[in-house]
RNA sequence: GGGUCGUUAGCUCAGGCUGGCAGAGCACCGGAUUUUUAAUCCGGUGGCCGCAGGUUCGAGUCCUGCACGACCCA
């Protein structure tokens, strides 16, 4: 009794549907397939003709509105193109129309009439016939607020696709960004080949890994941080223009720019360096700007505030967006890892001790007072970075050239031998991606690995295998890794990576 | 890991400060309406107020813990 209580609204309308759902199975069942000869919107830009001629369309999709005006009704129906609206007439369907009372807003239909244009001006199809498709067993969300709350968009998508256009445009928009960076890669004669992503050593990057056991083997694998070091055996092995786009995995947090699987496009070119990418770069963020939006001026909203103010005599936080214009016709800025940290530390990155950056994270409030665990010295130079450099960035900007200590992968600055020839593309205070030179002598390599071990960072690693195929000779070459959802943020101007990410990770629901 | 905010009907939200019958719009059900379009008009159904404790005569409201989410910080 009480079970049957506690569920009883929620059950309501669904018990509702169900016996219309009986009802409709006792007479017919519903069809395999639905032969369509327009989509909504081939009906939308084709209306003249269709009209003129008066000729029977037929098309498919899922009902969002009922309006009932007499005998007679009026729905919205959407497919994946778009909107048309059909007119029911009970003086034309007759039996069939009495059989409307079972379709519901959410119901899937088909249908075969004529086109014509209504009173108001609205493209109609004249219903002369229809089939229901199948049938929805739950309400939609409602038609004018849409669907706002955030956990449910992300963990029922479908109803938020369903629901807020903006979410269909971000996913569309995704794909064709991703379409798009793999023309560009093509076009200029990259090949696209798929490394794995179950991996015996990690490597390529600094981040904690996600571990799992393969049975067959007896060994521990981990899902790949990063696809490096198998570009580089390819291009080792010949293939001189490389590329992979692919996930890879990261096991920690969750915040506005991070999920722990995120999507990354790789790209490397022997016979080519850090300046050569950051020229192909540039041609990158032009080639996509004009494509998707035929201009390379956008803008991006890098952060809202909050405020508080009084309406009605209510307080209300309102949230303002503050807009950054990128302008991609012009090349980006370039400023130097260590020009501009020292500036703002007053002495030198390269000679200071370890002690020296630590007190002024301190000061500077990025670092607790009580931390239980040290962090390794590249990791306060990163977090120093950030805070004092990267934060202030809005232009699309390359910062260059980083202390050696920073990268074991990049190749000595053939100008200085404390760093390496490295950028990090910057927009909005978001990281886009890495790239460097890429290091090819096989000694200094060993050494640079060795090194990391020896200061005991904490995911370093050393694949020996990696160290031998470089000893076969690796060409100079140019290497990138972008991180395709943060591009698609920035390009379709989303708030956070769980917008452009069809299926953000969560944490399960409990109980 | 810390701080702030949020969780009330299927959806969008009031109510909460100051404890006293659980509210609205949409959706849903019944009726009217043969070119409506957030259709309209009349009538109606629907609640574990996130979960678990505590204070109190009495808790959606106050206190504690937990879960999930958002933002900020680390």
């Amino acid at each position: 009794m009480s079970e049957k209580n506690s569920k009883h609204h929620d059950q309501d309308e669904r018990i509702i549907r169900l016996k219309k759902l009986e009802l409709l199975k006792s007479t017919t069942d519903f069809p395999y397939r639905f032969d369509r000869t327009h989509t909504n919107l081939d009906i939308i830009t084709n209306f003249d003709e269709l009209h003129k001629q008066n000729s029977t369309v037929r098309v498919a999709g899922r009902i969002f509105s009922i309006r009932e005006h007499g005998k007679t009704k009026f729905v919205d129906l959407y497919d994946q193109t778009g909107k048309v609206q059909l007119y029911f007439r009970k003086d034309i369907l007759s039996d069939l129309y009495d059989k409307l009372e079972l379709i519901d807003i959410g119901d899937l239909i088909g249908v075969t009439g004529e086109v014509f244009k209504t009173k108001a001006g609205e493209i109609t199809i004249l219903v002369k016939s229809y089939q229901i498709l199948n049938k929805s067993l739950r309400p939609l969300p409602e038609k004018w607020h849409g669907l706002t709350d955030i956990e449910t968009r992300y963990r029922q998508r479908y109803l938020d696709l369903m629901a807020n256009p903006e979410t269909k445009r971000i996913i569309l928009m995704r794909s064709e960004i991703i379409r798009l960076m793999r023309k560009f890669f093509e076009e200029r004669g990259f090949i696209e080949i798929e490394t794995p992503i179950l991996q015996p050593i990690y490597g390529g990057a600094s981040a904690k890994p996600f571990e799992t056991y393969y049975n067959v083997l007896e060994e521990k694998m981990f899902l790949r941080i990063s696809d490096e070091l198998y570009l580089k055996r390819l291009i080792i092995g010949g293939i001189e223009k490389v590329f992979e786009i692919g996930k890879d995995f990261r096991n920690e947090g969750v915040d506005r720019f991070h999920n722990p699987e995120f999507t990354q496009l790789e790209a490397y070119e022997a016979y080519k360096d850090y300046n050569d990418m950051m020229l192909l770069v540039e041609e990158l963020f032009r080639f996509l700007t004009y494509s998707l939006y035929q201009t390379y001026k956008i803008t991006y909203t890098y952060e809202y505030k909050t405020e508080e103010i009084e309406l009605d005599g209510k307080k209300q936080t309102v949230k303002i967006p503050l807009n950054h214009e990128l302008d991609f016709s012009k090349p980006w800025r370039k400023i130097k890892f260590c020009d501009a940290l020292n500036e703002k530390l007053g002495f030198n990155i390269l000679e200071a001790s370890y002690e020296q950056l630590k007190k002024r994270a301190l000061e500077v409030g990025i670092l607790e007072k009580e931390t239980s665990q040290e962090p390794d010295i590249v990791k306060l130079i990163d977090k120093l970075f950030s805070h004092l450099v990267q934060k202030n960035i809005l232009d699309p900007t390359f910062v260059i050239d980083y202390p050696k200590i920073t990268t074991p992968l990049a190749r000595t600055h053939r100008e200085n031998s404390l760093l390496v020839e490295r950028f990090e593309p910057i927009i909005c205070r978001i990281e886009i991606g890495n790239a460097f030179s890429e290091l090819n002598d096989p000694i200094e390599q060993r050494q640079r690995f060795e090194d990391q071990l020896k200061r005991q960072e904490k995911y370093a690693t050393l694949d020996a295998d990696f160290i031998t195929a470089l000893e076969y000779g690796m060409p100079p070459t140019a290497g990138i890794g972008l991180g395709i959802d943060r591009i698609v943020m920035i390009l379709t101007n989303a708030e956070s990576i769980r917008e452009v990410i069809p299926f953000p990770q969560l944490k399960p629901l409990k109980g």
